[in-house]
DNA sequence: AACACGTGTGGAAGCGTTTTCATTTTTTGG
DNA sequence: CCAAAAAATGAAAACGCTTCCACACGTGTT
């Protein structure tokens, strides 16, 4: 394999003024210049990554730290990211640490603090402190996506204030039986997005003078057959059933709708379903929804750090973080109208 | 931050010493182990991984190419693929190209190349010669999944056999008039799937006698939506209607049945259906397929690659291309029945 | 008792770049 | 046309590890 030793031989240059030169560095003439690009293109050069790197302490690498890559949110957020990265020049490195903690430990402690990342991107993770800290500690910038990372910047959407604007949008239509399909507190512990969803809910119902009933917040793993399993329950109980349903994900609203399908009931004329992402397959459900753009998130995230790291920011999180809300919007289609007579 | 002087010092060892402790290496006294093992964590010392990949030319990372990440087979694989190497203290630098052949190219060129991987997986890419050509010049174990890659060990369910298994499944139930719903060739050049999944239908379809109409192959991009939309064109049809439907995806048959749904025919009763995946949403619409535990051969590629990196051959891929094929099964669920009289 | 051998250990030579710094060459302005 | 400033260049010093090599020190073998 070709070094730039060789390079230089060939190019009748020093190794400075290839180095200088194939980087797109300032000082090199312009003679040189082509002389290095011919001479590296001839040997097909390629410079050490690590070489590069340990000299240069630059990495060209950013981490990405998911729970999951099966959800859509995530896999949409994993590919704004990816793409951005990929354009800039960029490695991605990849950590689906799922809910087990053993495998986020070994994340935080042997990956991540490896001096090997530029900077780090973090979905929905919440994390201690104490984690927090560390991370901050190796002065490299890191971006929270949909999860609050005290002290970091973060790109979030108001998932308070679009539940209550999901709730109100059904109580506008005269619904007054409303269920809510949250998240399962229970599988994911570092996550409290569930919860957020589940108070906007419960205060736009609240704020209506309207009931929360228990028995109607029900929970699901946020995926399309777990939702249908529990609005199976919700709908098959043998006592009054809720006119509408507040799914906390599209691919929850989904699976209520399959399984209101299967009790014969007829969306939206017999119950009214709104979800919450702007997921692709809602458009085949005429699902209502809130569309939040997870890859464009995903592709802003990378975009300021990218920013971050040219700018050469030494430390580049210090005090400098920011916290900005992405833009929704509400998309009404054919899955919520007003309640039966 | 701690180097492995500041190690050693604290330690009381040479720098070599505490090298070869912390690397868990041979010809290292019990005490002096326990000693830069204390030392090095109370510096909080984690070694540089550049430093680390440059002197001893191991990298610990290895390279993921996908086409995508939304699709479930592919977030699949990256799941087996993921968890196997987090396991086993590897990172994962993940290329998620999409179809874009330039953004390939630029993979291939600039990252791929770099030395700084130890090893490839390769998931449903097809590349010429040249290309092949090239990722094997880098002397760097090379495992394809579900693509043929001539030269490099690959993974691989029998596409052609099981396409023919799923059809004559149908056939046997007694359908005549089946319909094909295959990827869309022109989305995606690079992937000869569709091709060979329909060549075995075709194969059966002649074997028991029967007519392929081309008004009943159809296409569609493997998304539930893409094949819902193509599905309403093929039943719309004003013509006779097939009574089965085999599609190259679960996601494709999933599609279908929705769209079948929306034409009032019951499933299996007017229309049997059966895909080919094994996707977890299967079960909720009673899909018959063809299991082929995306993960576990995503886990097993990633298995294989770190035994032949442990065994230390120094180039993986000399001659040694082995070809497995991976284990599938029929999972009939009520999709599929007998014809309509 | 002399020898070979295996085990631990530390010094130092890489690994292949980038970057600093001193030096040489070119350009600019008076 | 010359001095001073600017631009281009090369030698060499990092970057932070791993590993080769040489050496010291027991053990077991003739």
């Amino acid at each position: 394999m070709a070094g730039i030793k060789d390079v230089a031989d060939r190019a009748g240059l020093s190794i400075a003024t290839v180095s200088r030169a194939l980087s797109g560095k300032a000082n090199v003439s312009a003679k040189s210049r082509k002389l290095a690009k011919t001479a590296a293109a001839e040997l097909g050069f390629v410079p050490s990554y690590h070489a590069s790197s340990l000299a240069s302490g630059r990495n060209h690498n950013v981490g990405l730290v998911l729970p999951s890559v099966h959800r859509w949110y995530f896999s949409s957020v994993l590919e704004g990211v990816s793409a951005t990265l990929l354009d800039a020049g960029y490695d991605l490195t990849l950590y689906n640490v799922g809910d087990q903690a053993a495998r986020r430990q070994s994340v935080l402690n042997d990956f991540l603090l490896r001096k090997r990342l530029d900077a780090v991107i973090a979905v929905a993770l919440v994390l201690t402190d104490d984690e927090i800290q560390r991370l901050l500690a190796i002065h490299r910038p890191i971006v929270g996506i949909g999860g609050a990372l005290a002290g970091a910047s973060t790109i979030r959407i108001n998932d308070s204030g679009l539940s209550r604007m999901a709730t109100n949008h059904l109580i506008q239509l005269g619904h007054t039986r409303i269920a809510h399909l949250t998240g399962d507190p229970a599988l994911n512990q570092d996550f409290k997005l569930p919860g957020i969803r589940q108070a906007g809910f419960e205060a736009a119902m609240k704020n209506a003078g309207l009931p929360v009933r228990p028995e109607w917040q029900i929970s699901a793993d946020f995926t399309i057959q777990g939702a249908y399993t529990s609005a199976r329950r919700l709908l098959g109980m043998g006592t009054e059933r809720p006119t509408a349903v507040f799914a906390a994900s599209d691919e929850m609203a989904i699976g209520t709708i399959l399984a209101a399908r299967d009790f014969g009931l007829r969306v939206p004329h017999d119950l009214s379903v709104i979800g919450m992402d702007g997921h692709e397959l809602g458009e085949v459900f005429g699902l209502t929804t809130i569309n939040q753009d997870a890859r464009g998130q995903g592709a802003l995230a990378a975009r300021l750090l990218l920013e971050t790291l040219d700018a050469g920011t030494p430390a580049g999180n210090d005090g400098s973080a920011t916290d900005r809300e992405y833009p929704t919007e509400l998309v009404i289609r054919t899955s919520t109208a007003v309640p039966p007579a």
